[in-house]
DNA sequence: GCTATAACTTACCAAAAGGTAACATACGTA
DNA sequence: TACGTATGTTACCTTTTGGTAAGTTATAGC
């Protein structure tokens, strides 16, 4: 049962509601990342929507960036805490999938 | 705590992951609603993306439409039972952006 | 026979998204 | 001194998305 019509929903889209952010986020779930293999885990992604999606998402405070001054380049993400908040979603989303290829 | 790499998630961002189709799904959840009724309650949306997003939710068994021969012509949309199954993720969602926006 | 009605559909155009490939960086190593 | 490396950025172009406005339908009521 719905809880209210004013619809919330609207600014939670407008935050997440592309293709890539929710599966950029997921593969976060289980802690920081390197921006290489991170971007090797969303199948299909080009380097550019990557790098796009991943800032907006930092701009957003939903995920944080962590630069090692090293040579060649380090680059960590992770959740923020918002970003985090966002857990159940993504594991509930994935598992209806999951659940729903069967049928 | 993820349950798997292979992700899922790929599979629900393709059937629901644009910016309007949860919001259209959401409004849906009470029950059914006349085609104009449905179409005012999502803000924004335009004529044309209203009966896109609808026609595509209806090929993807998500919603069901039901026609009256009748003059003017009277049209109503509902949740199927696939689509009903996502109630949980969109009443999160809407919650999340609920409580998120607090902060 | 003209009008209002709800639910579209279509044509036209503008805006945004997205792909590809080249370039930038800076240091250690061959 | 040229090369490899990881992480981007940029320019150019194509595709997709989206808005607006006009047209369509069938009948009841004026």
């Amino acid at each position: 049962m719905k809880k209210n019509s004013s619809c919330p929903l609207h600014y939670t889209m407008n935050l997440i509601g592309t293709k890539w952010k929710p599966l950029v986020l997921f593969h976060l779930l289980d802690g920081s990342l390197r921006s290489g293999v991170l971007q090797k885990k969303v199948p299909g992604i080009s380097n550019k929507m990557f790098t796009q999606t991943i800032r907006e998402l930092e701009k957003d405070g939903l995920v944080s960036r962590k630069i090692f001054p090293v040579v060649p380049p380090k680059v960590e993400y992770k959740l923020t805490d918002r970003g985090n908040s966002l857990e159940n979603i993504l594991i509930s989303l994935d598992t209806w999938g999951l659940e729903d290829y069967k049928n």
